[in-house]
RNA sequence: GCCCACGUAGCUCAGUCGGUAGAGCACAUCCUUGGUAAGGAUGAGGUCACCGGUUCAAAUCCGGUCGUGGGCUCCA
């Protein structure tokens, strides 16, 4: 035995030779003794292990770090370990659920009748601090499946049982120790609780029920973060202070942009002035370039008998999100949810040639969904909101090449509003479907395509279609790394049918159209949230709600200054004018916390030569110019939606 | 919907042991006419989310309802 041999590659291609049994930890401390400080875990042939490990067999092999994705994930899992620890020797009586590594950090699911807050985390967290400094070994064992299951059921780890009972047969079982703390889990960990340093700290509880199912009990769910310097943790906490600052509902607030209120009712958007001012800018360049690529724009109503949604099936499948029916002279009505039977309906309202295909169909059609009380979220989660919604229906040679200009579109509006950087994901068929196989196919393939053409990276989320036909689905992310779907393409195959939509073809004949439903901003509301948190409330120039205001030093300049004011107003520029009897730095401050891009500063010098004192928000004091070159300037940048 | 936390003036927040409520900003009036991020004085403003209970006495303790937040499940 001792005489055999590994042989090891390294990633800069160097091969060595070491006896069979060697740990991680052996080599590394050879190799380097601050990669040996800093390693957390090693990846011998794509498989991730300890640094305790002996190793047996040949290959590659990589020392994680934290700055590894891998690495990190394995110092949290151990984190969530060290917490889980402190937990059970706080509340011997608590049962662990899971607890893995996040994108951020780590949880642990654990039930318990006492509910744990955020008092708590401090005992806690001193209890972690006792463990990492006692600096218990972690050990791996692996043990037979009858002798795990005996081991959690005399420790009364019920949940864990529950675990291993679902295991497939061949699974290795495995547990690791530290201390007196023993836990289920397939690892692979840091070598010891010391090596997780003192940079821990537990963030928020929530609850969640037991393996993601409603209908299980609810257990306590405990996030916490952990990084190896103390800078790195204070970073991170920082940046969710900075998140924060940005969130939508919070500068929605401080900049009257829209609020929510408990007498109008929950998830009901209230659009202030100022956040309409935004919402007619999206809307005004939305409904130029829809016209310019070829859509009509149509207006439909906010409620239909509810045979409407009988025939389209909504009834069945999307009941449970629908407000209930109304009763008026002995009909039922239905506030929308959906904008697509309208459009369907207009587009039967007379017989189609090939020749009007495609046909697009455009609207901002406001639906309103039974949302879960507890899923509602300022603008982004919300009851009633107004799609910019488009149905375009085409014959099957048209698909691919509809679908490819609606991704330009997207694209092109995307980054028309500053976002450069999305996911994009193809959902394919899901079990519970409609139509033919056949049919989902080519869908399929058209949509890809159309990704191909376009040359996006997208994931492919098996099994996530809409249950009518796949789609495209486009996600922003917000401040706090939440994504959130915006741009969404579907194929349909459903309505269609269910309509008995048809056209005639070349061949005189009658045939079955295919329809496609999209949208760019996804909702208007959640779109506008993810825009005041993308630009932090600093909207530029072309979508700010007021793009510049003028500060008249005294109440002898108000006469030139609403000279001033009107000249930028015929001009089209939303301006404002203070009149107030304040000082003019204070002015400048209001100005600043407003987050207006153009202050215009007028006193005894602009009046007589006609000019105005350009202060820039962020850049200050940016000179005097004629009120005319002012005005050039600020209708050009809009103009270029700067 | 579920778990936990929270709800005090328009906003941000104090309020001790249960003894009938406070600040700053905003608002109104007055003074001040001041050149690039807060000039001064005075005043008004509260059914302490709502409903009920305990108590001589409740913003405070207890229960319920509504709403908000963090999550879970679900989704634009």
């Amino acid at each position: 035995m001792s005489s055999q041999k590994v042989k090891l590659r390294f990633p800069d291609g160097q091969e060595k030779e070491y006896p069979a049994g060697i740990t991680g930890e052996e080599i590394v401390r050879e190799i380097s003794p601050r990669l040996a400080k800093e390693a957390i875990a090693v990846k011998l042939n794509d498989k991730i292990i300890e640094l305790t490990r002996p190793i047996t067999e040949d290959g590659d092999i990589r020392f994680l770090t934290f700055a590894d994705k891998e690495g990190r994930e394995v110092f949290w899992h151990s984190s969530a370990h060290l917490m889980a620890q402190a937990i059970k020797r706080i509340y011997p009586e608590a049962k662990l659920g899971i607890g893995p590594p996040i994108e951020d950090g780590f949880y642990y699911d654990i039930e318990l009748d006492r509910p744990i807050t955020p008092e708590d985390f401090e005992k806690i967290e001193a209890e972690m601090a006792r463990i990492v400094e006692a600096d218990y070994p972690i050990v791996r064992k692996e043990l037979p499946r009858q002798k795990a299951i005996e081991f959690f059921k005399n420790i009364r780890e019920d949940l864990k049982i529950e675990l291993i009972n679902d295991f497939p047969d061949e699974e290795v079982i495995s547990a690791y120790s530290q201390g007196e703390f023993t836990d289920l889990c397939r690892g692979p960990h840091v070598p010891s609780t010391g090596r997780l340093g003192k940079h821990f700290k537990l963030l928020s509880v929530a609850g969640a029920y037991w393996r993601g199912d409603e209908n299980n009990k609810m257990l306590q769910r405990i996030y916490g973060t952990s990084y190896p310097k103390k800078k790195m943790l204070e970073e991170h906490l920082h940046r969710i202070e900075e998140a924060k600052k940005r969130d939508h509902r919070k500068l929605g607030k401080q900049l009257d942009l829209f609020s929510i209120q408990e007498s109008i009712g929950n998830g009901l958007i209230l659009w202030h002035p100022k956040g309409a001012r935004v919402r007619r800018v999206m809307e005004q360049f939305w409904i130029d370039e829809h016209y310019n690529h070829g859509y009509e724009l149509v207006y439909t109503p906010h409620v239909a008998k509810l045979d409407l949604w009988e025939r389209s099936g909504h009834t069945g499948f999307y009941r449970e999100n629908m407000f209930p029916p109304m009763e008026l002279e002995d009909i039922h009505y239905q506030l929308k949810p959906m904008n697509c039977p309208f459009h369907i309906t207009i587009y039967k309202n007379q017989l189609r040639s090939y020749r009007d295909l495609p046909l697009r169909l455009a609207e901002f059609g406001t639906v309103y969904r039974y949302e879960r009380s507890g899923v509602l979220h300022g603008l982004m989660r919300v009851r009633g909101f107004t799609q910019d919604d488009a149905h375009i229906f085409c014959t099957p040679e048209q698909l691919t090449d509809e679908i490819v200009k609606v991704l330009d579109l997207v694209i092109y509006i995307l980054q028309t509003f500053g976002f450069h950087e999305y996911e994009v994901y193809l959902s394919t068929r899901p079990e519970k479907f409609v139509g033919s196989l056949e049919n989902w196919e080519a869908a399929t393939a058209a949509l890809e395509k159309a990704l191909e053409v376009k040359g996006l990276n997208y994931e492919v989320d098996p099994g996530e279609g809409v249950f009518y036909g796949p789609k495209i689905d486009i996600k922003i992310k917000d401040v706090l790394g939440r994504s959130w779907q915006c741009s969404t393409v579907q194929v349909d195959f459903n309505l269609p049918e269910r309509f008995e939509m048809e056209y005639i073809g070349e061949d005189g004949k009658r045939h079955r159209p295919i329809m496609v439903h999209r949208a760019l901003f996804g909702s208007l509301e959640r779109f506008f949230g993810i825009l005041i948190e993308h630009y932090a409330g600093a909207f530029p120039v072309w979508l700010a709600p007021v793009q510049t205001i003028i500060l008249p030093i005294t109440d002898r300049h108000h006469n030139y200054a609403q000279k001033v004011y009107d000249q930028l107003r015929r001009a089209g520029v939303r301006v404002e004018l203070d009149r107030r009897n304040e000082k003019v730095g204070f002015k400048i401050r209001e100005a600043e916390v407003q987050k207006i891009p153009y202050m215009l500063i007028v006193g005894d010098k602009e009046v007589e030569s006609n000019t105005v004192s350009v202060r820039h928000k962020g850049e200050g004091d940016i000179g005097s110019m004629r009120v005319d070159e002012f005005e050039a300037r600020i209708v050009h940048e809009i103009k270029l939606k700067k």
